[in-house]
DNA sequence: GCCAACGTTGGC
DNA sequence: GCCAACGTTGGC
């Protein structure tokens, strides 16, 4: 099983979004390496699900992998801020993956929180912030929860 | 709202 | 295939 950070922005889906409809597709990742990690993905995979563009940003919740890669619909609807002109349904360019709510965190893990915790230094949240989709170890994963009771 | 960092596009 | 110009992300 693999282990995966994924970024909303709580104004267009948050982590009550989620909790509430209990499972959704994860649509509109126009990045190649983001859309690379999904494509990685596999059922049952865990997700730390990150609120970006947030006061403060940080990990809200966990979630968990409940479909495999698949073409992204909205790359073909033409009234869609997602549509993509060069994507075909031969090659399709871009994927999404369904995730389901696994739990809320009792407590929130900022950001300022995980850049100084022992553990943690090497996650790509820290080194390469932009990134959307983003692979987390098994031990990072650990220490995030752990940080959530503290 | 600013802007640094990073990704993508497209001319050559 | 390089790289300048441009667009986007996301912390601050």
């Amino acid at each position: 099983m693999q282990y995966w950070l994924m970024k909303s922005e709580p104004d267009v889906y948050s982590i009550d979004d989620l909790a509430r409809e209990g499972s959704t597709y994860w649509e509109g990742v126009r990045n190649y390496s983001a859309r690379n990690n999904m494509r990685k993905m596999a059922v049952g995979d865990m997700v730390l699900f990150y609120h970006s563009n947030a006061k403060p940003p940080g990990v809200v919740g966990v979630a968990r992998v409940s479909k495999e890669a698949y073409p992204d619909p909205f790359q073909w609807d033409h009234k869609s801020k997602y549509y993509d002109a060069k994507s075909t349904q031969e090659n399709p360019r871009w994927s999404t993956v369904d995730v389901e709510f696994v739990e809320k965190l009792p407590s929130m893990v900022s950001l300022d929180m995980m850049k100084t915790a022992k553990g943690l230094e090497e996650m790509v949240v820290i080194k390469r912030g932009r990134l959307s989709v983003q692979p987390v170890t098994a031990k990072q994963f650990e220490v995030v929860r752990r940080l959530a009771k503290a």
